[in-house]
Formats: structure tokens, sequence, C-alpha cells
DNA sequence: CTGTTAGCGCATTCAC
DNA sequence: GTGAATGCGCTAACAG
């Protein structure tokens, strides 16, 4: 987008090429006063700006980090993103950005190419942690936000997420209920799901998996309707009291839209509790009880471990470390 | 993260390195099959990639675009950016990503910033597309979502804001109310809130602003109680039947907000319906009516039209145009 | 078919 | 203080 180099530059101001360099640099100790006031002057004259490209292969270096997210349209990403570029900025580092869709191959994909676009380093928020392509990623370079690999590998930023559950589900336990149930997308060998209904069988002390209950990936009601029986199946004793604990945002949204499909109300025909803190939780009727989680802060943190590790010029991988954000606790009066 | 070059790879196959440089970009035709078998083996091998920086230079071309969007924790935004996201890597592009979190000045250095990085071109989501710096873009290389500018410099991408608001008012206004009210944040010249503003009173057939209702930006109840007032007022009044037509779903919410604090419910005490959807619109009790428009598709047709333009080679600035993504109307039983 | 060479835009010695 | 020379990793004529 802009076509004067150096060498333009150099030939107006009368010096080489080499004493722009300078300038640019901020090196002015190496020119005169004058020299220097006349470079100033015709750079912003000129609109001159420096390539990036060709400065970062005269200096072999890049100061750029490429982010893998997994799945941009989980609300949970775009705080993440926000936090990871609020630092870039703070940093002078740009960000190349990529989405994997929630699909496994892709993620391959990108971090392969983001490697090759010879970024400074990476950080992922993994479709899979557990996938070969981690294997061949350093530490040195590279941080992982939100789920976590079982070979703990590379640094990774995590929320709390046993303990808190564990924490709010004591509290429903509390409550006298007959039977309280974990409500899920498919295990699936992820961490946060994982560590998430530890922390809930924690609290419930179940041993079995008899109060697990999974909800398909992209639920729909009218071609699906094993988890709607199962639900009423559930709901329909009559002498038992009830209550939901949602893995996340989205999958309390199917699991309401089941119960009221079946005519049921939360607080009053069950109770029910939530990973994940959105607005409309207040807004609804009873509002939901939930677990807010530091989004931002995980993207935040992430971007500032990962300039640290880039900067200290560590030459071996690091052991790797995990770092848990806390979460908060908001009762309200949905069971 | 790769330390392997051209030159060690033409020195291991005993070529030249323009041999493998052919090889690389495929040029085939230009060396024996041993060569070639020879150069495929030793590049596997290797796992050589040959750095894009010194590729960019070279050709003196950049395969990449910039982005910068007003603000990433508006749930607009993400689907906006996984749109563009999506043909990017369709068009073998990458994108790097800014934030300018509703802060004009941010803005402005943003995409300078993305200008001096030397991207093919930029798509931005504007805080305010009258801004100066937007009459140094040139039409050749960036189109522009969301927003649109009165001066009309740059194609851009918008939804359909005013007719799909005008249609939804006209539903409302057939249902016999007293008085409808627009509710916004401060229009602040804003195109999307202009438009949506003008299809309401063109269906309300309002001439002045007396059924304008301004929301503060970060609205807190507890520290200014005016826009509370304001809707007391308007409450109290009980032989009236009054609705509200919600700007946007964060709007919506502080709406919301503050007639539950005032202990209204909405469809009994009023009716209500919005501009955007999101899934807990269905959740609440009633459904809230709303206009669902097509995020994705916006980020899609921007990344399209700009691929359009920068791959066309013109010369001279094209005329601007705007094109408009159709919404749909959601109908449910919150008026 | 393959090698030589001159840039791409800039940073960095090393002389002057 | 300043300039010429060299190199970063790769591409693209141009020779051969």
């Amino acid at each position: 987008m802009n076509k004067f180099t150096i060498k333009d530059i150099a030939k107006l101001a009368n010096v080489s090429t080499a004493t722009v360099s300078y300038f640019l640099n901020g090196n002015y100790a190496k020119m005169s006063i004058n020299t220097r006031r006349k470079l100033a002057d015709i750079i912003s004259k000129t609109n001159y700006v420096p390539s990036t490209t060709a400065r970062n292969l005269a200096k072999n270096e890049n100061k750029t980090i490429g982010v893998s997210v997994a799945d941009i349209t989980n609300p949970f990403t775009s705080p993440v993103i926000s936090g990871i570029s609020e630092r870039c900025e703070q940093y002078g580092y740009k960000m190349v950005f990529t989405n994997s869709n929630n699909d496994e191959h892709r993620e391959i994909e990108n971090i392969n190419r983001l490697r090759q676009e010879e970024v400074a380093g990476l950080i992922i928020d993994p479709v899979n942690p557990e996938s070969d392509i981690y294997s061949q990623l350093s530490n040195l370079d590279t941080v992982i936000v939100d789920r976590q690999s079982k070979r703990n590998l590379i640094d990774t930023i995590v929320t709390d997420n046993m303990q808190s559950v564990e924490a709010l589900t004591a509290k429903m336990v509390q409550k006298n209920y007959d039977d309280l149930y974990f409500v899920s997308w498919p295990l699936d060998d992820i961490s946060t799901r994982l560590h998430r209904y530890e922390g809930f069988k924690r609290a419930t002390h179940d041993t079995d998996d008899h109060h697990l209950l999974i909800v398909p990936y992209n639920y729909d009601l009218n071609t699906d309707a094993s988890f709607q029986s199962q639900i009423a199946d559930i709901l329909k004793a009559p002498d038992k009291k009830v209550g939901f604990f949602a893995m996340n945002s989205r999958v309390l949204q199917e699991l309401l839209k089941v119960t009221q499909s079946l005519s049921y109300a939360y607080a009053t025909d069950f109770g029910v509790a939530t990973y994940e803190e959105f607005e409309w939780m207040a807004l609804m009727r009873p509002g939901i009880s939930c677990i807010r989680q530091d989004s931002f802060a995980i993207g935040y943190s992430a971007m500032e471990m990962l300039k640290d590790k880039l900067e200290s010029k560590l030459t071996s991988e690091p052991k790797a470390r995990v770092k848990t954000i806390p979460t908060k606790e908001i009762i309200r009066a949905s069971f």
C-alpha cells in the first residue's frame, strides 16, 4: 500500500540508506542534528513507513504471534481473544488469527500454517490437546488455553473447573435434592468437561455415571428424542426433588429447551445451575445460579506468559506449568 | 521456528537454489524427474518450509488481510469474524486481527498499524466511519462492514436495518398500542441506529423524537436513575397500552433489567421486540420477537468482495457499492 | 533441464 | 557523521 522505500528517502535527503536506517531505529548518535531534522521532515512529508516484511527478514525476527481457537462462535472465545489482543497491542505484537470450527483436522492445518508463517509464538485454544500435532510443538514458544492435555507438555492457562463446580454443587446438595444430574456434551476425554464432572461427583459422592446426562452435539429436539425422554422420565417422578448442573451455557440452553417443551419450569419443578455466566441468566425469572469465569484474564495471562517465554531467550524447554484463573460463584434463585 | 533455508536444501540435493525454488513453486517442467523426486524426498525428510517473509519480500506481494473490529465483545462480532476467517482460509489468505474496543482513537491506530504491516487489503467494522482516517483509505483494497459512512467512499456490507424494523414495528402497530417507543443507545450519528430508528418512525408515523428513549452507554441502574424513571413514568399510566422496540440485544437487556426492577413483566404489562436474535430469546417466557441478522454472511461477503477487488487488479478506485444482507423476522409472544 | 545472478527493502558492520 | 558493501531467504530472468 506504500511505494516509498528507504532508498527514495535517502535520495531525497542526500544521505545514504544506512543513515536513514539509523534514523528509523532511533540511533541518533550517529548523525548530525541537521540530517536528523531533514530526515524527520522528509519522512513525515512523504508518509513513508518502513516495510515490516523487509525488516523482519533483515533482523530475522518477527513480532507476531499466531492464535488458533477451537470455535469462535463459542461465547467463551471472544473475551479470550480480547485479552490476547489487548496484551498484544501493549507488547507491540500483532496477531494472526485462525478458527478451527471444532474440527480437529482443521486445527492441525491451522497450526501448521501458522508455524510456516514464521510467527514468533503460538497461543492455542485446542479442539483436541491430545492430538499428535501438540507433541511437535515446543514449550519455548507456545501456550495453550482452556483445555489441557494429560501429557502436560506445554504451559496451559485454565479456569478453576473442578473446585468451583464442587463448591456450587455442594450448595445444591445442601438443599436436599433426591437426585442431582450432571448434564454435558459428550465428555470425549476433554479436560474441562472431565474436571467439571469430577467436581460434581466429589460433591454428590457419586461413584458411577448413573447421574450423567449427555446432550448430543447439535441437538435437535425434533429429530432426536432420546435426551428428551430421559429428562421426561426423571421429571415425571412426582415424589422426587431433582436438580441439574449444566456443563456450560449452551448445554443449559438445550436443557431448558427440553424442559420447556415438556412444560416443566425450573426452580419450581426442578433446580438448576450452570458453569459459565451470561447476562441473560440474570434476566431469566428466576435468575440462574452459575459460575462466572474470567475468560478475558485467560487470554490476557496467556499472552503475558508467552511474551515472557519468547523474550527470556531460553534454549531448553522449561517444564510445563498450569496456571488456574479463579472463578466467581453467582447465587440466584434457580435452585 | 525453522532453521533450514533454501540453500541447505540445494546443497543437500546438489542442485542450485533456483531449482529448489522452481520445485517449491510447482514449476516441475524445469527439472528432471530425478531431481524432482530427490527434492521431494529431502524436503519431506528435513521438514523444510520456505520462509513466507522472504517470499513476500521477493514477490512483493502479501496474501494477508487486516481486520479491525469495533468491539469483539459485541456478540454481533464473532459470527462476522467467523465468516471472514472461513473465506480467508478458502482463498489462501491469512488474517491479522485487531480490536478497537469501541475507541475511535484506537481504531485509527489499528488501521494505521495494519497498513504499515503491508497487508494486501482491509476489512473494517468501524467505530466511526466518518473519521478522517477513512478518507485516506482506498476503495481498491478495503471493505467496510456494518456501519456505513454518509460519504460512501468505500464498499460496505450492511444488514437490512430500515425495512426490517419498519416491517416488525408495523406488526406492533397493528396490535393497537397507544404508545410505541424506540429504545436505543445514543444515536451518535451511527448509521445502523439511525436506519433502525428511521424504520421505526416510518411504521409509527412519528414525526418528532418524543418516542425515542436513550439508554446511556454502560448503563448502571444504581448510579443513574434517569432512564429508569422515564420508563417508570411511561409504565405507570394505567389505561395505556405501551410497547418498546429495542435497537439491539444489549439495549433490550438494559430495558428488561429496568422493567424488572420496577416489577413489570413484558407481554403482560407492555409489549417488546428487538433487533438481533440470540438463543436465550427463545428461552425466555414468553419468547421474544426479534429480527435475526446473518452476521456470518456479512463477514463472508466482505471477504468475497475484498478478494474480487484485490485480484482484479484495478487501477482506479471503483465507485463504492453498498450490499445489503437480508434479515429474518422471528415472531414470538412478547407483544 | 540446470546454474548464475541480480534484486526485494532493510539492518549492520567496517571503512573513510 | 557518513557511505559502500554485504546478507537476510527467496524469486525470476537470463544464460548455458
